[in-house]
DNA sequence: CTCATCTACAACCATTTGGTTGTACGTTAA
DNA sequence: TTAACGTACAACCAAATGGTTGTAGATGAG
């Protein structure tokens, strides 16, 4: 069941989880180092419940991973999730995407032959 | 009134904009084209005013702006918006990709060939 | 063994979200 | 002018979010 990485849910999932700032300093601590979740929870002004939640709804989405060591329970941020984002955000707007870089790239190194439609190009 | 990209609750709006399937379809359409809000809700099982608080979550987000043309409204995708997205996961995951501290090195002993756009390079 | 630590999870609460319907207002077409 | 269309916005509702406290189960240290 690998649930398809670009599925509705998968996606709302990634979003959510970053779309909070307490989630993404977790993500941001995680990626340097293994931290138990109580470590985490020391960083914050919150208990240590909701810092819980916030790891939960972290691995849920698949950015972060957690491992037991003895009693702790360490966080690590999935190195492959940013580049799902990545992609993710990718797949929104890709038309649009190719369209512009192209544009850009022709107005910073050869100003003057923009006559190629490109509406539709790179899926990179 | 700039709004500083990459503060918490910029980057907050804009995950939460993205974490919804019917409003990354709305960005999505509005990519290619203008579409009044009566048109886009003809799209979504959903009543006009729902899409109406759709189209207004993204615009607080800034991922599309509305420009009044008669009695139509029209949304149109920003085209900055999904580079903003980009940066904002660049700069989530800076730290582990090592790309910021590359840059600066690059900036710093080089100046004048930063031309390799860093942004769209190594996937793991 | 006993105690302190780390985690898990349930119950609860306030606020936000995502949807609805209804009303009002400006604009275009007949 | 009148009718239809497109929008704005308020009021309301159910469900999800983000937080709390409290209780209980494993694990490691003394």
């Amino acid at each position: 069941m690998v649930v398809d990485e670009s599925s509705d849910e998968t996606v709302d999932r990634l979003f959510h989880a970053l779309a909070d700032a307490t989630r993404r300093d977790i993500v941001r601590r995680c990626v340097r180092a293994e931290l138990s979740v109580s470590r985490l929870a020391e960083a914050y002004p919150m208990s240590f419940a909701a810092v819980q939640k916030h790891v939960a709804v972290l691995e849920r989405a698949g950015l972060v991973t957690k491992q037991r060591s003895g009693r702790e329970q360490l966080v690590r941020t999935d190195p492959d999730a940013v580049g799902r984002a990545h992609r993710a955000l990718d797949a929104l707007a890709s038309a649009w995407r190719g369209r512009v870089d192209r544009m850009a790239r022709l107005l910073a190194e050869d100003p003057g032959r923009e006559e190629n439609d490109p509406t539709e190009g790179s899926e990179r």
